[in-house]
RNA sequence: GCCCAGAUAGCUCAGUCGGUAGAGCAGAGGACUGAAAAUCCUCGUGUCGCUGGUUCGAUUCCGGCUCUGGGCA
């Protein structure tokens, strides 16, 4: 358990996060403080996809230290339970040289693997999950999941959530125990000292901040990007894509849809993200300070640390 | 100008052999313990283009009109 402070600043999609920490690390720099910034964006954590995933620009990058951004490969999945290692790890590291971490991005399930914990399952080999997954396309979803339940009769999952009922599958059959069971098992969080930030903007201000934004990432080569993307890696499949305009801008480069569809969709899509992300955070994360913009705040978090006792 | 096809939810359309209608998308809300920018759940009243006629009753059948496609001139 450690005592030192961690920030997190959280938020939907354009609601200003990226210049924010940044806004709060120069602040505490005055006060002779300290900050990096730590990456929580599950898509950040890839490199190759700069402009469609929101990257902090190189300028952002040299204010403050970054961490954790761009360290996939295309091919390489990850989890939460990975990210929570690494992440621990560098505010670990940055505690121990005194200084404070910011944890920074829009994945709240991630945050939430540093506020709450998160139980501690041993892992599954990819191999084995892609045999589930064969055996489920073999049989069907509803032997599947008939199959699950005598494993593990008290799920309540629906079973029309492939993910879920695969990820409860490959547990209970690879380890012998279900689900459930890990979880109670706990893995609570080593941090006391959290600080969450979340900004949510009014809903008109958001939904104008996406669309400038869908506009700018077309303008400012997103094309391009992706273009390039497949021509390093032709035929690519992976975890890249359920990026956010990355299909439509590949429909749009074939010529399938129109500008102004690609557009629409990479809006759309953006907002409905938007959404699912203040759910969360408005539900799942109640110990949050919610503010509509920034600056405003900053003396809060400059309280908070005086208050806390600081010991790593 | 003539002929044909349309006109139904914010959009694309289905349907009503005459008893006032429903899908997909969009939208709203919600869930979330290793794929999370993912995945999943719930929510459907709208002068059925306008106007006459037939009918107990018309969004549905018939006539006229308007508009939109397409064809012929």
């Amino acid at each position: 358990m450690s005592l030192f402070p961690v920030f997190i600043i959280a938020g939907p999609t354009a609601s200003g996060k990226t210049g924010f920490a940044i806004e709060l690390s120069e602040n505490f720099k005055e006060k002779g403080i300290c900050c990096e910034i730590i990456n929580a964006d599950s898509i950040q954590l890839y490199g190759d996809l700069k402009i469609l995933s929101a990257f902090p620009s190189p300028e952002e990058m040299s204010r403050v230290p970054h961490h954790l951004f761009g360290i996939l490969k295309p091919f390489e999945t990850y989890s939460v339970g990975k990210w929570r290692e690494v992440a621990e790890a560098k505010i670990d590291e940055l505690h121990a040289q005194g200084k404070v971490p910011i944890l920074c991005g829009g994945t709240g399930f991630y945050l939430n693997a540093i506020v709450r914990g998160i139980a501690k399952i041993p892992d599954v080999p990819a191999s084995y999950r892609k045999e589930v997954w064969e055996r489920f396309q073999k049989i069907g979803r509803g032997k599947f999941m008939e199959e699950l339940l005598k494993l593990d009769p008290d799920n309540k999952l629906n079973p029309n959530n492939t993910q879920r009922i695969l990820r409860a599958y490959e547990v209970v059959s690879f380890t012998g125990k279900t689900l459930s069971y890990w979880w109670s098992q706990g893995n609570n969080s080593k941090y006391k000292n959290i600080k969450t930030l979340v900004l949510l903007p009014p809903k008109e201000k958001l939904r104008e901040n996406i669309l400038k934004r869908a506009v700018q990432m077309v303008n400012n080569g997103a094309m391009e990007e992706v273009q390039e993307f497949f021509s390093r890696y032709p035929n690519y499949k992976g975890p890249l894509d359920r990026v956010i305009g990355f299909t439509e801008l590949r429909e749009f480069l074939s010529k399938k849809i129109s500008l102004e569809d690609l557009i629409d969709q990479m809006v759309i899509r953006t907002r409905q993200y938007a959404k699912r992300q203040s759910t969360w955070f408005r539900n799942q994360m109640p110990d949050a300070k919610f503010v509509e913009g920034g600056s405003d705040v900053i003396s809060e978090f400059a309280n908070f640390y005086l208050s806390i006792d600081k010991k790593v």
